[in-house]
DNA sequence: ATGAAAGCGCTAACAC
DNA sequence: GTGTTAGCGCTTTCAT
């Protein structure tokens, strides 16, 4: 609030009129006269009057925020799908707070507090972790709550999330199709919800296959990050008879996986190097040995999102909760570095 | 606000004080009896009194709310600058409010307008276009903004922007030192301001290095999307004698080249190419070809850019308007495809 | 159709 | 050290 910047009292006082007329007029109340109306608006432009919107936020007690809890920014996934909500959400006038909680989830709870201090009307969630106890707070009862990206355990409420299983299981048979038998899996922490769902779905996806999953070839450790992935494709090659492709459980994984092999093996053994991995982003035209992606569906997830929080904002209860799961997209890369599709055993 | 939620008034009722004293206890004033603070602060857990922020800053005139405008957010740079100033920022007891302008000039001026009605303490703008006359509003005369990644034009502000000349004559350098003469130039239309330096800083630098700059090398046109560097490098090839390296102007430009390279050269012709590029990001293990890259110092010019905006808020105006140009990082990648470090003529 | 006035929850004089 | 009170800018009854 900046001192002495124009208030409804300065347009009533130049308009003639009392303040309950210049608000009237502010939100597009029927009930007054077209000449007023037209004063007051006259006033306004000749002040350059722009709206309180703390004071209207204390008064009617809604601040048409959206707070906005995330694990980190620096994310392609989380980013866009902000975007995608923003967009959505600035069209019906509300404006977005964004929080990292850093991987914390001491973070994520303070962040909470703050959003809750604030009176947001709304929160969309990208839980740090699985434990949902702290949004059971008296405070937002009467605020919604979407989850998306994972799921919250103790606490029920819309959610909106990938299809993790169903893309593992696309890019298995892409893999199997080919004539791979021996499929190795480069994942993450099973404490994690992505890295779970995509590690059952592997899990899943092989036995559907009727293929035997070798507990050499999978590889759960580490939190899915670029590191993780060139540590695990070297202890794969480290073996005497690897896996004949890998099934990469996303994006950082890959980018390691890419440069062990890229680093490390040679020609020959890149020349039969097939990956098929979760995330498709604006580099996968140059991610080699990549034969098949399962890209997220961000912009959709941003929106569906968004209006599940609009509905939900307008007293609309129907279907609580709700849970969206979108398919991720498969995309088959015919450049694959050169390598042709082919059958291997 | 929720109805009903728990208030001061409350509180006061509770211990048995007057809402004043509990306002004391909230806001750390000395001068309270140690047995009352106690008093309030058990009634405070007992309630689970949250403040209300939106009647805070009504009646103080600050939100301790800072908007960050952004052209976009779906891009590594933004991401990460916004990661690092919300830190600083959130450790400082400041919301971020952001909004993306969609690379729209108008939507720019839409999200400046609500950020003005929701009373941003401090504004950082990461410029949509040149044009700086809307920052020019009344109701920000008392409102610190800082610019980043751009100047902005017509308005004069603190700004946090990297040494695109610097980064570009660098890798100038590595390219001239490899014994390079034929150096192209794939960059973006000159009225980005990102573009045009790193476009002049390529003329600076050939005409330090004693080079000519041959026409047909250098590539302006479009806005430096991926799109757009699979098309220069494609042009180039078209020639008769083309450049035997280049100087890519950003992280997009060089996947796309990248690509194109991947897609269209011969092995032979891919044998000898050379990339120097702006930007290096998770992915920069795998961009084949690239011998050098300036890396963008993310953390520090979000980090800069939080500092500067929180001088301002306690009122410290020293030095302003402060540029604060922070030098890229220049990584000599060792690891180029295979392809090892020789001199060309 | 318009105005007067209460009050959202909080802070900060100002008294005592 | 603590209480009383005014008031931040706005919306919204309730009168007229």
């Amino acid at each position: 609030m900046r001192v002495g910047s124009v208030t409804i009292k300065d347009v009533a006082l130049k308009a003639g009129v009392s303040i309950a007329t210049v608000s009237r007029v502010l939100n597009n109340a029927e009930s007054v006269n077209d000449d007023t109306r037209a004063r007051v608006k006259a006033a306004v432009d000749e002040l350059g009057y722009q709206r309180n919107e703390v004071a209207r936020a204390l008064k009617v007690r809604a601040t048409r925020s959206i707070g906005i809890l995330a694990p980190e920014l620096t994310n392609f996934f989380f980013m866009a799908v902000v975007e995608a909500i923003g967009r959505v959400l600035a069209a019906n006038g509300y404006s977005i707070l964004v929080a990292s909680a850093d991987g914390l989830i001491d973070q994520e709870k303070i962040n909470l507090q703050t959003f809750i201090e604030r009176n947001v009307d709304g929160l969309i969630v990208a839980p740090t972790g699985f434990e949902g106890d702290h949004f059971h707070n008296r405070a937002l009862k009467n605020t919604p709550i979407v989850v998306i990206d994972r799921q919250l355990e103790g606490f029920e409420t819309d959610t909106v999330i990938t299809d993790n299983r169903y893309g593992i299981k696309e890019l298995l048979k892409g893999l199997a199709n080919e004539g791979h038998r021996r499929i190795g899996f480069i994942g993450g922490d099973l404490t994690f919800f992505t890295a779970k769902e995509r590690y059952l779905g592997f899990i899943d996806g092989m036995d559907e296959l009727g293929l035997e999953v070798d507990e050499a070839f999978v590889f759960t450790e580490g939190l899915m990050l670029q590191g993780d992935g060139y540590e695990q494709l070297k202890k794969a090659f480290e073996q005497a008879n690897p896996p004949t492709t890998y099934i990469i459980a996303n994006d950082s994984l890959h980018i390691g996986a890419t440069t062990f092999a890229l680093q490390n093996l040679t020609s020959a053994q890149r020349s039969t190097l097939v990956f098929a991995s979760f995330d498709h982003l604006s580099y996968a035209p140059i991610l080699r040995y990549a034969h098949y992606t399962a890209g997220q569906r961000l912009h959709e997830i941003g929106v569906e999102t968004a209006e599940i929080l609009l509905k939900r904002l307008k007293g609309d209860r129907s279907d609580f909760p709700q849970t969206v799961m979108l398919r991720p997209e498969i995309n088959v890369l015919d450049f694959n570095g050169g390598v042709p599709f082919s059958h291997y055993q």
